[in-house]
RNA sequence: GCCAAUAUAGCUCAGUCGGUAGAGCAGCGGUUUCGUAAACCGCAGGUCAAGGGUUCGAGUCCCUUUAUUGGCUCCA
């Protein structure tokens, strides 16, 4: 038969295995490889016989599928070693992630910082033993004794979920076996560099209505200066976490008896977000959009209307009891949605009127449960940039390409544009209980929402069970240093909340009609934007969003009078500025400014107070020059007006 | 809510076997008036997260609560 590889065709024995005609093409290095990808997309171990003539792939770590290949047998080596090390641990499951690994356990205690290293010695010990993962197959039934015979539980209910005539994988490594689609690298001793990160409960199915399992979460490369790579990059992240920087650098904090994800905005914090609210307000009326200013409770009586009581009660900070049906109960506003609309219920309403565009920077109040509070990223109150369209079916298209817009407009600006993804957020049809409406009218909403994607052309990906409950969203998605997505800007149509609440133009056509409604998000939550902010520019904010944004810095007392007059001209530029006038050394003094990452250093001393001069430096320390006073002033005016991305 | 780790001065952190709380930086007062990564001297600063327990004695051991951090689940 023949194998087609780097494109080139070899005749090569019946049922032979790109492994063996990788040796003989690339004898120095096939270690390299570590799985192949066959004609019809399937991977397979390297060296498993291929029954029939096709084109092979064979893949390598640079790869993605090779990489998954590779991370995945560093779990299944990490799964063999806690095996050893503790043999009442029962196997659940153990995939690659994105840069790297887990395995799922069941055992009674956790697993110890101590644990982890012992479970990290045994993989390098079983590492060098060099052992090949020997795959066989096994039907159903079968499969299932083997696995009931190993005592575990855990594989028996995933077969038992698998269809019947399904062919089961395994694989042996020594007296170590699990049920496995692989493929695995060829030999176990290709996982030499690996580090075990951390480990953390998890739900067995990703359910809290089952058993918490233990979880080890690894990573791994092919060589020790690739993982120290990485580990070093996941540092630098680190050191970029808005809760770390945006405590030191005084943007926010937090207070134990004010309680869980109510954090304080300190002057930093509050002087970016008071920045990026007058821009949003001042750009959203631009685009015709009118403001509202809406209570932030209101009587269960609206939540009833909305569907918020029934669909979305355990979210909210409700008070008095919810129990008693005569007491009048109240509820903090969890979304904007029911009482923006009452804006546009104030009168009836022409097709003239339409599009209606509201906007409000609207504060919300969300009960989330304890450990889901995340910095300033998850919290229970917080501030979003909320607005809804009223229009007709007609003009759903290019109201939604005008929120789009908006959504671009403001991303670019604040250079956050490369960072997001796109995620079209539909509803689950099996969990019918979280959303109102048939499943004719999310077919409706969801298949008009996707057309307007695809006319626009975006690229986005589709994801089940993440709409509102009310309809499908568009959601742009941001990931923080901890490569954990958070959605940033929200698009959502809406055909249902009208209809609840009464909304009504007369058209055209005399005819009494239900409004489509977009729900929309301009820049969403300020207190996240704030906080991927940080994260982005690790705290060294662009000028126009500096809470400080020159500073300037004396040499001796004598050009005092000349820093405060220099102050002044910059607050009169209508710039944020201020003088260290401190009794301390010049390079002390910047680099206390580099530090708290100030854009502007302006230096004076006799020379400069003489002169009316400054020497400017940048907060990257590099001398920008001596210049007149007016002349910085300008220049910062200019880098402050062009909202620049320095 | 669940699984873990953590909590000592404004910040970063020591504090051994249970025996009267320690440093650096920041702050304040002096001296110094200096040209680009930390001048010198002094002073002050603490209910060791909160509450309870064991003990002659608890920062240290045990329990409860709160908060912070990383996961899971949920979600903007």
């Amino acid at each position: 038969m023949k194998l087609e590889m780097f494109g080139e065709a070899h005749e090569v024995p019946e049922n032979s295995s790109a492994g063996e005609l990788l040796k003989a093409l690339q004898p120095e290095d096939f270690k390299k490889y570590l799985a192949v990808r066959l004609e019809d997309g399937k991977l397979r171990d390297l060296f498993a016989p291929i029954e029939k003539s096709q084109k092979v792939e064979p893949l390598t770590f640079e790869d993605e599928a090779g990489r998954k290949v590779f991370f995945h047998s560093a779990s299944h080596l990490m799964a063999m070693a806690v095996k050893k090390l503790f043999p009442a641990a029962k196997l659940a499951i153990g995939p690659a992630i994105e840069n790297g690994f887990y395995y799922d356990f069941d055992v009674e205690e956790a697993f110890t910082a101590e644990d982890l290293a012992k479970i990290e010695k045994e993989m390098q010990h079983l590492s060098k033993k060099s052992i090949r993962p020997v795959r066989f197959t096994l039907p159903r039934k079968e499969a299932i004794q083997q696995m009931e015979q190993a005592g575990e539980p855990y594989k028996v209910e995933l077969i038992q979920d698998l269809p019947e005539d399904e062919e089961l994988s395994f694989y042996q490594m020594e007296d170590f076996l699990d049920l496995c689609v692989g493929p695995h690298v060829p030999n176990m001793s290709y996982i030499k560099a690996f580090k075990l990160t951390q480990q953390a409960g998890a739900y067995w199915r990703g359910s809290e209505k089952n058993k918490m399992l233990r979880r080890i979460y690894g990573t791994a490369f092919p060589t020790k200066e690739q993982l120290n790579e990485h580990l070093e990059r996941l540092e630098d992240m680190k050191r970029r976490d808005h809760n770390k920087i945006g405590r030191e650098l005084e943007y926010f904090t937090t207070v134990d008896y004010i309680g869980q994800g109510l954090p304080i905005l300190l002057p930093k914090g509050t002087t970016v977000v008071k920045l990026l609210q007058r821009w949003v307000e001042d750009e959203e009326e631009r685009r015709g959009y009118l403001q509202t200013k809406t209570p932030l409770m209101a009587k269960r009586d609206l939540y009833k209307i909305s569907g918020h009581w029934d669909h979305y009660r355990d979210g909210m900070f409700i008070m008095g009891d919810p129990e008693d049906e005569e007491a009048e109960v109240f509820a903090l506003r969890p979304m904007t949605c029911p009482f923006q609309f009452q804006a546009y219920l104030n009168r009836t309403r022409s097709y003239r009127d339409l599009p209606m565009r509201l906007s409000e920077t609207s504060t919300l109040f969300r009960n989330e449960s304890s450990g889901e509070m995340h910095g300033l990223i998850r919290v229970r109150q917080f501030t979003i940039s909320e607005g809804h369209l009223a229009c007709t079916p007609e003009q759903v298209e290019e109201e939604f390409r005008g929120c789009l817009d908006l959504a671009q407009y403001i991303l670019k600006t604040l250079g956050m544009d490369k960072d997001v993804t796109y995620r079209f957020s539909k509803w689950d049809e099996n969990d019918r209980e979280k959303y109102i409406g048939d499943p004719k009218d999310w077919e409706n909403s969801q298949n008009e929402m996707r057309k307007i994607l695809d006319d626009i052309g975006l690229r986005y990906v589709e994801a089940d069970g993440e709409a509102a409950f009310y309809g499908p969203k568009l959601d742009i998605q941001m990931k923080n240093v901890h490569g954990k997505e958070d959605t940033l800007i929200t698009i959502q149509i809406d055909f249902q909340l009208a209809e609840r609440f009464g909304m009504e133009y007369t058209d055209r056509d005399g005819q009494k009609k239900h409004p489509v409604v977009l729900h929309r998000t301009s820049l969403g939550c300020y207190e996240r934007t704030l906080a991927l902010l940080l994260e982005k520019y690790a705290g060294a904010m662009p000028t126009w969003l500096s809470p400080i944004q020159a500073r300037i810095l004396t040499i001796t007392e004598r050009s005092d009078a000349f820093a405060k007059e220099v102050e002044g001209a910059l607050r009169q530029a209508g710039l944020r500025a201020e003088c260290d006038l401190r009794n301390e050394k010049i390079g002390f003094k910047v680099r206390e400014a580099q530090m708290e990452k100030i854009p502007y250093m302006l230096v004076m001393g006799d020379r400069e107070a003489q002169e009316r001069t400054v020497t400017v430096r940048n907060r990257k320390g590099d001398n920008v020059g001596t210049m007149p006073f007016e002349e910085a002033v300008a220049m910062i005016k200019k880098a402050n007006d062009d909202k620049a991305l320095d």
